[in-house]
RNA sequence: GGGGAGAUACCGAAGUGGCCAAACGGGACGGACUGUAAAUCCGUUGGCUCCGCCUUCAGAGGUUCGAAUCCUCUUCUCCCCA
């Protein structure tokens, strides 16, 4: 089906993210049904909470179920404190450490916490259940009557399953469990539509299949487009190229103009509301002035514009002009003279004397602004009273000040 | 139950008796340049009291003047057959 031509119906807008909509004629039929009797359409979307963190990657749904919200539907926010003990399975090689009740329950509230920056978590316009509350009285032979609802066949058409085949990776018996798991959350929940990353595409399907033989009717199946971590590559936790929602504004902005000049479309695309001929308008004029909107508009709706002006303005000065950040670290030091090397390990820029002797022959270290390359030189910090500013790189600064 | 393959630095991956602190790639970091913490180029990437010394190649022993490399056992992983 084509996107219409006016874009600024919130529907095409929620749909810009969009990657997969199975199908999208069930999907304007629903919306219109839900119009004519005046019942929301309850939108799903399950996060496993085994992180403390989520990213701006997660962003990329939530943002799309609070287009909903504003449309008037209902969001059906389900933390997964069952299946994170499980582990999903999608696009990882290897297993990961199962949690303990504790760590999840920890994890769960701090991403209510994050949720709630973009999504209005208030009770009557969002539901919040977890799935632990249907999963948690199941016994072993419940498991088993779920599991005999699917085939494996079916489950091995699974991506990343005939993948690991193909490259002889194991795949645990467990994790043919885990679309089951995550279909059968949408049939407890009766979900008109569930969202997810394009990566879940299959585990959504799986609730379609098991709504219908529940005899309920099939979910929606919407997904996002993934959104690529600051280096280009999938964001992951593990890779560092992720942003999370909790980072400070100048962290995130700082992050956003660190990607590359090509992922920047794409940004545009999964964290504004920008139209699409505004986001070609702006990428045509100078890129440093786009990543920097774009920096102001992703830091914005985590903080607020206030901090995201500022943030731009931090910024700004900091690299471009060269400035000094306006706080800087302090650090205090027992008395005597140290060899620099040792001072910079002493105060916690270095994490060896190695490391920092490596900064200071590749002319990385600056002592109050002048760079010393000076790999045995003796630093006396009583002679210092006003503290040493000792600069490393670009972006580490601190004052070292005698221990009183 | 049987047979085979493997465990190397942050990650991926070479190395199969000395020239190995360990190729190469990614990442990270430093420098130059710039339009920014983009791109590109150069360099660094175990530790230390640093022109030398010390500890690393799953773990424990052993052979050897000398082992990441050979042998034994242990732990873990994968594949195939049944």
């Amino acid at each position: 089906m084509p996107r219409p031509a006016d874009t600024s119906d919130p529907l095409s807008a929620l749909l810009r993210a969009a990657s997969d909509v199975v199908t999208r004629e069930e999907l304007d039929k629903r919306l219109l049904a839900s119009e004519k009797d005046g019942k929301p359409l309850r939108v799903k979307f399950g996060i496993d909470p085994t992180f403390t963190d989520i990213h701006v990657g997660h962003a990329v749904p939530i943002r799309m179920l609070r287009n909903f919200q504003e449309m008037g539907h209902l969001p059906v926010l389900i933390l997964g404190d069952a299946t994170a003990r499980l582990g999903d399975p999608t696009g990882r090689n290897e297993q990961r450490p199962s949690l303990s009740k504790e760590e999840v329950e920890v994890n769960a509230s701090t991403y209510l916490e994050q949720i709630g920056t973009i999504l209005d978590l208030e009770e009557g316009k969002c539901e919040i259940r977890r799935n632990s509350e249907w999963f948690g009285e199941m016994d072993f032979f419940d498991g088993l009557r779920l599991a005999s609802r699917a085939t494996v066949a079916r489950m091995l058409e699974r991506d990343d399953f005939q993948k690991r085949m193909k490259d002889r990776l194991p795949i645990h018996l467990h994790e043919l469990m885990y679309p089951v798991m995550q279909g059968w959350d949408s049939v407890q929940v009766e979900a008109d539509i569930e969202i997810g990353g394009n990566d879940q595409l299959f585990n959504l399907h799986m609730g379609r299949l098991l709504q219908e033989r529940a005899g309920q009717k099939p979910q929606i199946c919407l997904t996002t487009h993934l959104l690529l971590g600051t280096d280009g590559q999938k964001m992951s936790k593990t890779c560092g190229n992720h942003i999370a929602l909790r980072s400070s504004p100048e962290d995130v902005f700082g992050k956003v103009m660190s990607l590359s000049d090509e992922a920047m479309e794409a940004w545009f695309q999964l964290l504004t509301s920008q139209t699409e001929e505004e986001t070609s308008a702006i990428l045509s004029g100078h890129p440093r002035d786009a990543k920097d909107l774009l920096a102001r508009e992703v830091t914005g709706w985590l903080h607020g514009e206030v901090e995201a002006d500022a943030a731009s303005r931090t910024f700004r000065k900091r690299f471009k002009d060269g400035d000094l950040p306006e706080e800087i670290a302090e650090a205090r030091l027992p008395a005597g003279p140290q060899t620099l090397p040792g001072i910079l390990k002493r105060a916690g820029l270095a994490s060896s004397t190695s490391e920092a002797r490596r900064w200071i022959e590749q002319g990385g270290v600056r002592l109050d602004g002048e760079v010393c390359k000076d790999v045995s030189l003796e630093v006396d910090l009583s002679l210092h009273p006003e503290g040493l500013l000792i600069q490393v790189g670009k972006r580490k600064v601190l004052r070292a000040f005698l221990k009183a």
